[in-house]
RNA sequence: GCGAGGGUAGCCAAGCCCGGUCAAAGGCGACAGACUCAAGAUCUGUUCUCGUAGGGGUUCCCCGGUUCAAAUCCGGGCCCUCGCACCA
């Protein structure tokens, strides 16, 4: 039989949303819980990857809703920055790979033409994301609530949180650089690229630039990373074939290319180009070393790039490869010398000075690495490589020698600080920031570093709000506990923040200041609040001109006058205590669920904010992340359009296979590869789950057996488990209990000859309700099958218990188990086909000696106590020998047992009547006649003397 | 570089926090048997290694340490992922 579980999911679904159980309203005085996954950015389509967040949050509400809890689990999706813009461009030229993967995903033309904005873009996987992912995965989600970044609404709501931080003190101003394209503003860079053309691994640099004296007043200004070397200089090099500028620069003269006073005049308040200089004209000239006053000859070089830092280059050949082998070829190169009247002696006297110690090297790291890797000319490739490894090598590990003065013994890192910090003070230095490889804007123009002077920030760094944020982590739910562990230390590195940008971007206009638009991590921490009133918004209660800052003080914070709220928002004086009743209902969200990436901004930024600005008791209460799907070792990239569309691997495999993969695949925490293999399996599972029930509805008989309450105990075990593993979210955990064990038991009930109707009736009635948080639809299907009323996802869940009943009935199967395992083993080594099985159950004495043993003080089994006890009743010398030994192995077992062994141990029951019981069953399954008698029975036949190998829970066996 | 996580039997993956229930859950695969005309599905068993009696040997990346006892704790090493802030 193959289940049609694509028309099964549809009928749920549908039934579901008819009746709204999925609608969230406060039930005042009923438990609530709240829970979140954070949204996806609007950027394309997701990948199966994405839903297993999402499936994991589902199953948990669901999950609470079964265990007495009203949920609240709303969805929205973060359309800010510009995903959606690039999208749109994407569509509006053309391109194929776009175009592609929106056929791919069945998109009729007159679609695609409406993707060419970002708007349409927007809307359409708004819609997407809603209808053909979560609804069609049958979240519980209330889909009234459904919220969007740019909606005009939410944008109120942002301009309040920007309101709240800026009166906390909290929105700061100062100087900042950032690499932005002059046409378009500030972009990001990142290997996504979705900014940029070019240049998405490039980094900004922050150079020192040295000023070298010349006689005639004016500088050569150097940019390197390394100002600590400054003790090493031996010359300066300048290219003889660039024309260089004469900048004024706060009332200096500097000698920069071109392309460095453009990108100075970005970052600094006047640059201004007086005149040029030919690099040619420079040659041989001396300049004046900063910081050690040294006098150091200009020569030429052709790799003097104008494009990189100044184009001006500082000579250290002891630490530079590059510069130790300019200097070999000048020497070299007689034309060159000749033609710039550069002497000999001048070249001589640019001898490498060794100033770093370095551990493994010598004192010249420059000179000794390109001997060793055969480099002598500039052409060589492998002069990138050298110069790694020397730079590496000497920074990290590098101290200064002696003839670097009051820096002597210090390690290079240390140094280049302090360094650079005295030079910077005594301006002999300043910093300019550069990229380090080329970037070009979406439109074309080179990305440069500019310098934007009154940049806001929200204050990250402010102490006391560190302070508080992490004093309140500690006491939150935080999963994995790796990250309760690290986010400590995340918010303790936060630096501040800059929460506004200018360009052409979808966000929040800057309610301080119109020109800067909310960027995208500031509008997207605070929200989950929003969704308790989004609904309103949604209906039209309120409009959006009606959400003023008092209106949202009064409803979140509890602050104001209700009557002027009234008067400003239009909103009936009831209506708004309604909607802050709902506030104080839901809040504080109970978990937030997110990507990995999200450990060290989402999260962070999520928790801070709301520390900053709501009441103590409406911080959140938890936070989950989840680690990746991935296929075949890389990322399902949603920038590919995802390996295939989500709508068309839940036709394939059906999304319950696809739930119970995602729940049941692995720890939450780890990166998991997905395999379509794994899923097609789990649908298996699900198509052999049904088959079970189905059969079980027909083969139960109205007679009870011994293993009915077997069944029974189990079933109440396992449900006091699944509400341990719920307690940590532990879906997988949860997950292997309901699709694996359970199944195991009750086919296990069925093969020891239990048959009763009404209990498998009820095993029925306790086992499918729990599939319901992981694979609802089948839950539901089958609960209508076994012939209950809709919903099973409206059901309770019961509670489960070990007590001691169940114990004991736990143990009595146990002993079986063991004992057919030990037989088999037997019939395995002797490989023999026996005719008769006898089993000895062990004598009384020793059952009396272990439960006295358990009777004795944890970890404290006196042996000669036991030994007393037993002596008396010994009749033969054989026992008399025995007695010590056992007891000696007694107390060793139950010493050593842990708590579950000791809980076992303990189970009281008559193993000889459990046995006796199942000897029939025992000789179906060994295919000979089984005979069970205790050791103390006088008939007892034991020709092989096994009998002594009894002990309580594990009886001696004799095949013959 | 800074920070985080990880390396477990053929594969995937639990266990590690809280040492003894661990030759190590579960799944997949493989093999054998049952059922069947047969295939498939299903069920049962086996799946480090040796063993004609329920036992022994050697394992949880490598080396060393702590302990009566280590996959688990500590130190060192090798290798692999991931995040690093205006991409969310």
């Amino acid at each position: 039989m193959t289940l049609d579980f694509s028309a099964m999911e549809a009928k749920w679904r549908t039934a579901w949303y008819k009746a709204r159980i999925n609608e969230s309203n406060p039930v005042p005085g009923k438990k609530k819980f709240f829970m979140i996954f954070a949204y996806p950015g609007v950027t394309g389509y997701l990948h199966v990857g994405h839903m297993r967040g999402y499936t994991i949050t589902d199953a948990i509400v669901r999950y609470k809703m079964m265990t007495g809890h009203n949920v609240l689990f709303p969805v929205g999706t973060h359309s800010t920055g510009n995903g959606a813009i690039s999208f749109a461009r994407k569509v509006e030229r053309g391109d194929p790979a776009t175009i592609g993967i929106l056929e791919a995903n069945g998109c009729t033309s007159e679609t695609i033409e409406s993707l060419a904005n970002a708007d349409g873009v927007v809307r359409f996987f708004n819609e997407v994301y809603v209808n053909d992912y979560w609804k069609r995965f049958g979240f519980m989600s209330d889909w009234r609530r459904f919220t969007c970044t740019t909606y005009p609404d939410y944008s109120r709501f942002i301009e309040w949180q920007m309101r709240k931080l800026k009166a906390h003190g909290l929105l700061i101003q100062k100087p900042y650089f950032a690499p932005a394209c002059l046409e378009h503003g500030p972009v990001a860079i990142d290997a996504s690229e979705t900014d940029i053309q070019k240049g998405g691994t490039a980094e900004v640099l922050e150079y020192t630039l040295l000023k070298f004296d010349l006689d005639d007043g004016r500088n050569l200004v150097a940019a390197t990373l390394r100002p600590e070397t400054v003790f090493g200089l031996t010359n300066f090099w300048v290219n003889p074939d660039v024309e260089y500028v004469d900048a004024e620069v706060d009332g200096e003269t500097w000698v920069v290319s071109r392309p460095a006073a453009e990108k100075l005049a970005l970052q600094m308040d006047s640059v201004k180009v007086l005149g040029s200089t030919d690099g040619s004209a420079l040659m041989g000239k001396r300049c004046k070393a900063p910081f050690t006053g040294k006098m150091i000859p200009v020569f030429p070089s052709n790799l003097c790039d104008p494009n990189i830092g100044t184009g001006l280059v500082m000579s250290v050949p002891s630490d530079a490869p590059v510069d130790w082998i300019g200097l070999v070829e000048l020497k070299r190169n007689s034309d060159m010398r000749a033609r710039y009247n550069l002497t000999d002696e001048m070249i001589e006297g640019a001898k490498p000075i060794a100033i770093i110690d370095t551990p493994g090297w010598g004192p010249m790291p420059a000179v000794e690495i390109c001997e060793r890797m055969g480099i002598s000319t500039m052409a060589d490739p492998k002069l990138d490589e050298a110069t790694k490894e020397v730079y590496k090598a000497g920074f990290h590990r590098g101290v200064m020698n002696s003839s670097c003065g009051e820096f002597s013994g210090k390690p290079v890192e240390a140094a280049k600080d302090a360094i650079r910090a005295q030079m910077l003070s005594g301006s002999q230095a300043a910093i300019m920031r550069d990229l380090s490889e080329e970037v070009i804007c979406r439109c074309g123009e080179k990305v440069l570093v500019r310098k934007i002077p009154d940049q806001w920030f929200i204050d990250y760094a402010n102490p006391g709000l560190k302070e508080r944020s992490k004093e309140h982590a500690r006491t939150m739910k935080i999963l994995p506990k790796e990250y309760f562990d690290n986010i400590q230390n995340v918010i303790e590195w936060y630096r501040e923040r800059a929460c506004v940008r200018l360009g052409n971007w979808l966000g929040t206009r800057f309610p301080f200041d119109q020109r800067w638009i909310i960027e995208a991590i500031a509008d997207s921490t605070l929200y989950p609040v929003y969704y308790v009133l989004s609904r309103y918004a949604n209906e039209g209660i309120i409009k959006p001109d009606g959400m003023t800052e008092k209106f949202f003080d009064y409803v979140i914070l509890g602050e104001g006058d209700v009557t002027v709220v009234e008067a400003e928002s239009g909103v009936s004086v009831e209506t708004l205590g309604m909607m802050r009743a709902e506030f104080e209902y839901w809040y504080p969200l109970d978990i937030n669920l997110g990507g990995k990436e999200h450990m060290t901004v989402h999260f962070p930024v999520f928790l801070m904010n709301h520390v900053a600005i709501l009441r103590p008791e409406h911080r959140p209460n938890g936070i989950m992340v989840n680690w990746y799907i991935t296929s075949t070792g890389s990322k399902i990239s949603k920038s590919k359009g995802g390996a295939q569309p989500i709508p068309d691997a839940a036709e394939k495999f059906g999304v319950d296979a696809m739930r119970l993969f995602y729940a049941h695949i692995s720890s939450l925490f780890v990166d998991v590869a997905w395999d379509d293999e794994k899923v097609e399996s789990y649908s298996d599972r699900l198509e052999k789950t049904w088959i079970l029930v189905d059969d079980l509805l027909r083969i139960g008989t109205e007679e009870s057996t011994g293993m009915d309450a077997w069944l029974l105990a189990r079933l109440n075990m396992r449900l006091a488990k699944l509400h341990e593993h719920m307690a940590d979210y532990d879906i997988r955990s949860y997950s292997n209990e309901v699709y694996f064990e359970i199944s195991q038991d009750i086919k296990w009930y069925l093969r020891r000859g239990g048959k009763s109707r009404s209990v498998l009736m009820d095993a029925l009635r306790t086992w499918i309700p729990l599939m319901a948080p992981i694979t609802p639809h089948l839950s539901e299907e089958l609960w209508e099958h076994i012939g209950q009323k809709p919903f099973v996802s409206l059901h309770r869940l019961s509670d489960g218990s070990r007590n001691d009943e169940v114990i004991s009935e736990e143990a009595k199967e146990k002993l079986i188990q063991n004992l057919m395992q030990d037989v088999s083993e037997i019939l395995k080594v002797t490989s023999m086909s026996p005719t008769k099985i006898s089993i000895m159950v062990a004598p009384s004495w020793k059952i009396e000696m272990l439960s006295a043993a358990l009777g004795q003080p944890k970890g404290k089994v006196d042996v000669s106590a036991l030994i007393k006890a037993a002596m008396p009743d010994a009749k033969t010398p054989e026992m008399k020998k025995a007695i010590p030994a056992f007891a000696k192995d007694v107390a060793q077992e139950v010493s050593r047992a842990a708590e579950h062994d000791r809980v076992m141990l303990s189970a009281k029951f008559d193993e000889l009547e459990v046995l006796k019981a199942a000897s029939g069953f025992l000789g179906e399954q060994f295919g000979c006649a089984v005979e069970v008698r205790s050791v103390d029975d006088p008939e007892l036949v034991d020709p092989k003397g096994r009998s002594r190998f009894a002990k309580p829970g594990r009886p001696a066996v004799y095949a013959e």
